[in-house]
DNA sequence: GCAAAAGTGTTTCAATTACACCCATGT
DNA sequence: ACATGGGTGTAATTGAAACACTTTTGC
């Protein structure tokens, strides 16, 4: 039915949480590609690639990730489908996911070629629209970390309260009360504590807590955790 | 780069307010394709089509609607693109649309071939995963309708605060409390009183209102409303 | 003992809910 | 007059926010 060719590609926006270079506090990073080819030969460009016939489309981002990082995500959703006419020479229609990695992982990282990894609010200009994606994934991060447990994609299997701040502090870019967030948290059931504490610290050793995905309603979205 | 064929399609749940056969309530229905070819034929389908190579991807939905309903929509938003290798024999990836058409639109309707509406939480077993589809978008539509100003989609330019409360109702099936109702939809200052009443209605001549889009906060979405 | 973060208690303020009651129109 | 929904008032409840205060560790 189709009589001209319309490619199909998968990118994926993969945020991590790492220190600022400057400041030193927990900030949003994700990295990049440097493009070898035009259009906009080198451009930084989100990682991505065709989606293979037999391949499914998160299966598709996965292997993304996995080719460009060497990591496996915690979190992966999809994003948003580009499909404007005049957003590359060639038509293009990209299915975009945004994905989370824990901090155990990141450790793990080994940047593939022409790969390189920013903070995510100061991203240079780049190729196609990816800029607006990029942004747009920053507001969705932003918004959906408020209603959805999805910090924990960011958090290995025991963490403390403090932990879990940190992270809605580092995506939100703004201090929480600890008080008033360790019960809004609490309250939601969906931490239990393992009963071990954080020990050298230097001060009152934290307790540690598990999330329980079980606890939770099912979120609206057709979203793939682990 | 892509070795075999992908087909790309654009498919659309298009919502509409039109009273319940039983209760005579206002109710959610949507248009649905029956197939006239195999796979899945004689079974019922969203209204869709492949994406051709000079649309975009919301112009592709919106030609769809035209052609199966003969309607423009209010509110026309990206709901999910669907790709899972074995949702169909053919390798088909699907970007799916919801869409809100206003009463007097709706009116206007004129049901193509093989097009026919159904109550949108009574549809048959659907072909494909598109019982899925609906279902998601009737979710989407639920959650969506409580933190954005979308029920507007489902009303001409002048309305009563009893007809918004009507769409909240319908879409969310539970009685609001009118007292309490307007005082929230008013509080959004995003409506704006013309002056005139409603006439002709046996009680006190309820205030007309209309929507004033420049005061909401812009929305998190690419959606695309006229 | 002191610093520092963990953790608890309490007060205030805003938003939601429930529901009583008055208002303006057609019949 | 009275039925009907439009529209206003208000008390009770709930939850968010601000912040004082106590606890437990390392040094």
């Amino acid at each position: 039915m189709t009589t001209q060719r319309i490619d199909l590609a998968v990118s994926t926006v993969i945020f991590a949480l790492r220190p600022h270079p400057r400041t030193g506090d927990a900030t949003l990073w994700l990295p990049l590609v440097r493009r070898i080819r035009e259009p906009h030969e080198g451009r930084w460009a989100l990682p991505g690639g065709p989606l293979a016939p037999d391949e499914d489309l998160a299966a598709s981002a996965r292997h993304t990730l996995e080719r460009t990082t060497g990591l496996a995500p915690r979190h992966l959703e999809q994003l948003y489908s580009f499909g404007a006419v005049d957003r590359s020479p060639e038509r293009v229609v990209s299915i975009v996911y945004w994905a989370l990695v824990r901090p155990d992982e990141d450790a793990r990282a080994i940047d593939g070629d022409n790969v390189e990894w920013f903070v995510a609010d100061e991203v240079p200009e780049l190729a196609f629209d990816h800029s607006a994606i990029v942004q747009y994934a920053l507001d969705r991060l932003r918004a959906k970390i408020t209603y959805s447990p999805i910090a924990y994609g960011f958090l290995t299997d025991e963490f403390t309260l403090a932990q879990v701040r940190e992270v809605y502090e580092a995506v939100l870019r703004r201090p929480l009360d600890p008080a008033n967030f360790r019960r809004q948290v609490l309250a939601t059931h969906a931490l239990q504590a393992t009963g071990a504490h954080l020990t050298g610290t230097s001060h009152r050793p934290p307790a540690l807590y598990r999330f329980d995905r079980t606890q939770i309603r099912p979120a609206l979205t057709f979203e793939e955790s682990r």
